[in-house]
DNA sequence: GAGAAACTCAAACAGCCGCTTGACTTTTGT
DNA sequence: ACAAAAGTCAAGCGGCTGTTTGAGTTTCTC
């Protein structure tokens, strides 16, 4: 079996491709850009050291390679989530969808938890353009702006977009900061209640008088 | 005059020690800990690396200082802030005084956003025990809750909490993250304009419908 | 069966890391 | 006047960094 054995070999470079990829994220979730270590990120993917070169040309382009998958996989889940609103959906559904990839996160742990602080991370520190994501970046941006200013006419473009990445940034903090932590340890359930309002609360502002 | 040459001798030396700590301040607002470099610091603040080993015995221990003394600086702005409220303040005054310490350092610019941009990294990965501190750490906590929850009595302590330091988050998050380099470039009145709203609405939660 | 291609590996490379050392200057105490 | 103390400095330490090399194994092509 030619073939078969073919794919055997094949895939087992794969394999190594991905594990290293996965162990990048798990320490730039971990300590981030700064603190990403070659032979750490080696010894955790079970690999030597020469597979990054000979994979990714380097570090920094195995870094690149993970942070890309983050953003993608991170990207696919906003933009699918923010696909079931409607032009009826009120405000608290807007919220709903906007903070569910991350609410789901939370409670799911793992690497998806992982894939959210890696996202989060680099959205402190961006790197140079991500061109090929931009689209599916600025989808996102569009879908949820013309929601939320569906809801609030009163509100400005620049004040709307203003709140769109307060919005977002606070649900990144909940993914780096201790709060996120504790939080994942109750239900979705739990998590979605406390969360929602906020964003939503975030969102509307403070309109008049209190 | 001896003891004014020894004054002298001494103050050079205690400049030395600002000179590092203002260094170290910048390097970790811009990279955080990990990114932490003795030479660039030591080169930074014009001294030599042996400088480090003198005054603070390491550069962990460096780093130590730095850190508390901007957590210091943060924590007293803070309390300042939250001293001008009243049992009579509305939520908006109350998201005023609390987001005020970060607009202003957002509008100044320069050190006070370089302690900012600190103390919100140290959010993000906090380091072990800042007993010192611990008292006017509980002080603004303590004071924001007081006054939140007599404008939201509906509000259980347990939401109170996450929504105190959701808002916390919120606001640290304009300091790291590119937005808060976009809004630094505008007038004191400018962010406070589009920053309060947000923060109020972010305690306010969305009471029952939209 | 011979050679090319894919992949892995131990070993070494130069360079930077935090830290220490010993000499040197200036000020203090007696 | 002389030794202790405070501070600064260039030089060097072992260790860790990312990267390269050349040999090794396995599979594919011809």
């Amino acid at each position: 079996m030619a073939t078969h054995k073919a794919d055997q070999r094949r895939e087992a470079g794969q394999r190594t491709k991905d594990a290293l990829v996965a162990a990048t994220l798990e320490q730039l979730a971990q300590r981030g850009r700064e603190g990403l270590t070659l032979r750490e990120v080696t010894d955790s993917a079970g690999a030597n050291v020469a597979a990054v070169s000979y994979h990714f040309g380097s570090l920094k382009g195995l870094c690149d390679a993970a942070i890309e998958h983050a953003l993608e996989r991170y990207l696919d889940a906003q933009i699918q989530s923010l696909e079931s609103l409607t032009p009826a959906s009120g405000l608290e559904d807007v919220a709903r969808a906007f903070a569910a990839p991350m609410v789901h996160a939370l409670a799911a742990g793992g690497q998806e938890l992982v894939v959210m602080r890696t996202v989060a991370r680099i959205g402190i520190d961006p790197p140079r353009g991500w061109d090929r994501l931009a689209g599916k970046f600025e989808q996102t941006r569009r879908d949820t702006l013309r929601a939320l200013r569906a809801n609030l006419p009163g509100v400005g473009e620049p004040e709307a977009v203003f709140r769109t990445r307060a919005a977002a940034g606070l649900l990144n903090w909940l993914a780096l900061a201790p709060i996120g932590a504790e939080l994942a340890a109750g239900p979705a359930e739990e998590i979605e209640r406390l969360v929602v309002p906020v964003v939503a609360g975030a969102f509307r502002g403070l309109p008049a008088a209190g």
